[in-house]
DNA sequence: CATGTTCTCGGTATGCATTA
DNA sequence: TAATGCATACCGAGAACATG
């Protein structure tokens, strides 16, 4: 990775001192919180070996956020139980991680830089980069932070809520975890708004899915 | 044999163009 | 005008295969 003009780069050399990167992780599955992070280095600092957290091995994630949290001026972490994410929908929950960790940075931050889309209603100024996590450092910085951070949760919840496998599969769609909410319903932290979850509610196979959304489940 | 890479699969929201 | 299709955006696991 590694872009070849740094973006924090060019903040840093206009003035600016607190640039924050933030990324979230968890979009993606049928059980969990949406995990997001901002971090903000030191002017001048980039850690090595900073990539894209889907491209890093489990260990060099590890490791990578040890150091992150390490040199970091500060990191924030936002999180979005799936409760809410029923109410508010996913897309919503996930601005919603992502206002959480910027707001949780010990300082406020003079410049945000985002992956994806921006952030509504953010009080500094923010430039918002589709797969940003793969090229903006401090973006980079923040998705391996967020991962850790939810593999971390994923695995207490699974001594919570034994059975489901949300250790392996991070609460993914797998084979192994629809057979499971099949088998024992949906458990407190399954986002029920889900269609694969929905059908499971309504006891039928995922073969049986109804083609349109079900509304009116909430 | 352990590790790394690639491909296919799974989830949902938004916005715009097209179509009925 | 309202419904629909599609490309975009985001998230990741797991299997198969390649490599050292």
């Amino acid at each position: 990775m590694t872009a070849a003009p740094h973006l924090e780069t060019l903040l840093w050399r206009v003035g600016l001192k607190h640039v924050a990167g933030v990324d979230e992780v968890g979009m993606g599955p049928l059980a969990g919180p949406v995990i997001a992070a901002a971090v903000v280095m030191p002017p001048g600092s980039y850690v090595d070996g900073v990539a894209d957290s889907k491209v890093l091995t489990a260990a060099a994630r590890e490791r990578l956020a040890e150091e992150i949290h390490r040199r970091a001026l500060t990191v924030g972490i936002g999180v979005v139980e799936p409760e809410e994410i029923d109410r508010l929908n996913i897309y919503q929950a996930g601005l919603c991680a992502l206002r959480r960790a910027v707001e949780a940075l010990a300082v406020v931050p003079e410049f945000v830089l985002v992956d994806g889309r921006e952030i509504p209603g953010l009080a500094m100024p923010q430039s918002a980069y589709p797969k940003g996590d793969s090229f903006v450092c401090s973006i980079a910085a923040a998705s391996i932070v967020a991962k850790v951070h939810r593999d971390g949760l994923m695995r207490d919840l699974d001594r919570l809520y034994p059975g489901y496998g949300f250790a392996r599969h991070m609460g993914y769609s797998t084979r192994a975890h629809f057979a499971a909410i099949r088998e024992y319903g949906p458990s407190p932290i399954h986002r029920r708004s889900f269609a694969p979850v929905r059908a499971a509610v309504r006891g039928v196979t995922d073969t049986q899915l109804p083609l349109a959304p079900v509304t009116g489940l909430d």
